[in-house]
DNA sequence: CGCAGTTTTGATTCATCTCAATTTGTGTGG
DNA sequence: CCACACAAATTGAGATGAATCAAAACTGCG
């Protein structure tokens, strides 16, 4: 079984709409200045640290924030890297390019998910991510990160398991790509969304996606048309029940039954 | 572009036979005791640490080696973490099984290359891996490598770009299954192979698959039936030769043009 | 030297893609 | 606030690339 472990913080509900006013962006600033106050920080980078050790860490790491709005990039491919950051609020894409123009998403990151870690190898970006609603971030910029984690044993531990996480998280998402056939995939990616909400204090059994059909198929390597018609069947099948973005599960076990088995984050 | 950036060490020629008497892994083993001697240090983990450095990071990461004989586990899923390893000679697959049987390899590992990166998040590994020929690894318990890397900062540097670079490389793979055709996965596959043994000192223009047609296809997402008829069709245009797991490449740039465009490890 | 495992090759099936048309939803500007 | 234009989603029909099933040839390991 081939899952993220991260559990996440509780969200307050109203924050899974897609719009959200800016006068509610402008009080989460003010309130969560610093990650003692965060409401994600049980489940961020600074998990596990005591209060002295978050001290530290966040000293060292003075970390602002950072706003995207739908559709801006947070880093694109080949930026230089400089800082990792970690969704505070929002939804973002990463995807990879190639020359001749295919592209693919490697992940769907929310409230709480590290980004960042493509650029740490050659310090230059080798993914691009893009928020996919208005967005909040965490910065923390790498250097200081690196200073503060050769002090603080776990705040060192708590960065080589995201980074391990993440790539338990990747071969996951080989196993689907390279053996499931369509209709598991979207189970197991339904699936996997709904664990995700479910962990950060929502309903895991309804939700609306952040994605068109078109990102769906990029990620599960699938063709918008493809996925489409998956959701369609598993309606008719009393699987779920969609209206464009908004999905609701009826049948969690019938879809773990259909390659649910390994979810995927 | 998506590859991995590390460039290796030059590695004597008679390394890449299948078969290795026990005569001569006896002799690496003695003039290799410690990473000053390795010959693949330069582009293992102690990469770019200064001799002090080197034996700081040495000493507190006391590591030994561990013979792992074909067909033999280095570790296997479900597995609890203790170490990384380092590959001195020989060579390695990792794969993920599902519940149901399946299985995806998501990585082959020679010379220079980490493994264990899986287990650090959860302290078990997900993955196991196997060697394909008789092999032999340097073993760093990772408790050590803990505190060796906080005193350290090459050292933490180091791991930290392993682990990106580990996170970069399953993007490419990613992107491999998502997007590529059987033909287009085979010739990267090629080209990936071909480059890692030259940057290792080999001729990259011909070498030994040390995996079967079934664990290629595991890897490139593919049946085995299909792995065959590819290289029989790349023999027909000119672009190889293959004799069985030989294989030489007549036609680097045709291959690049068919999908090579991204490399993957 | 023989046998098990590996590889090649062929014939056929099937899942997913492609192309195309229609419907539905969304954001914008009058 | 409505209408329009553009983007997203659905659905169908047909094409196609890879899987499956099957058999034969080869290799190398014991």
């Amino acid at each position: 079984m081939v899952m993220s472990a991260t559990v996440h913080a509780i969200l307050p509900a109203h924050n899974i709409g897609l719009a959200r006013p800016a006068s509610m962006l402008r009080e989460v600033n003010q309130t969560t200045q610093r990650c003692g106050h965060c409401h994600v920080r049980e489940h961020c980078l600074p998990s596990g640290l005591t209060l002295e050790e978050l001290g530290e860490a966040h000293d060292a790491a003075t970390h602002g924030h950072r706003r995207v709005k739908r559709g801006e990039a947070l880093y694109q491919a080949g930026d230089s890297f400089r800082s990792l950051y970690a969704v505070r609020l929002g939804f973002f894409k990463s995807f990879v390019v190639t020359e001749d123009g295919r592209s693919q998403i490697t992940g769907f990151q929310m409230a709480g998910d590290l980004l960042g870690l493509d650029g740490i190898d050659t310090e230059a970006h080798s993914l691009s991510t893009v928020a996919l609603e208005d967005s909040d971030v965490c910065v923390f910029p790498y250097a200081q990160l690196e200073t503060a984690s050769s002090r603080v044993q776990a705040l060192q531990r708590q960065l080589h398991r995201a980074m391990s996480r993440e790539i338990v998280r990747e071969h996951g998402i080989m196993m689907l790509l390279g053996t499931m056939r369509a209709e598991e995939r979207v189970a197991s990616f339904l699936l996997n969304l709904s664990q995700r909400f479910m962990a950060r204090g929502y309903a895991g059994g309804e939700f609306n996606l952040r994605m068109t059909r078109e990102e769906i198929g990029s990620y599960l390597g699938l063709k918008l048309e493809t996925v489409s018609r998956i959701l369609s069947r598993f309606q008719e099948c009393g699987l779920i029940t969609t209206r464009n973005r908004y999905v609701r599960i009826l049948n969690k076990l019938g879809l773990a039954d259909l390659g649910g088995r390994t979810a995927v984050a």
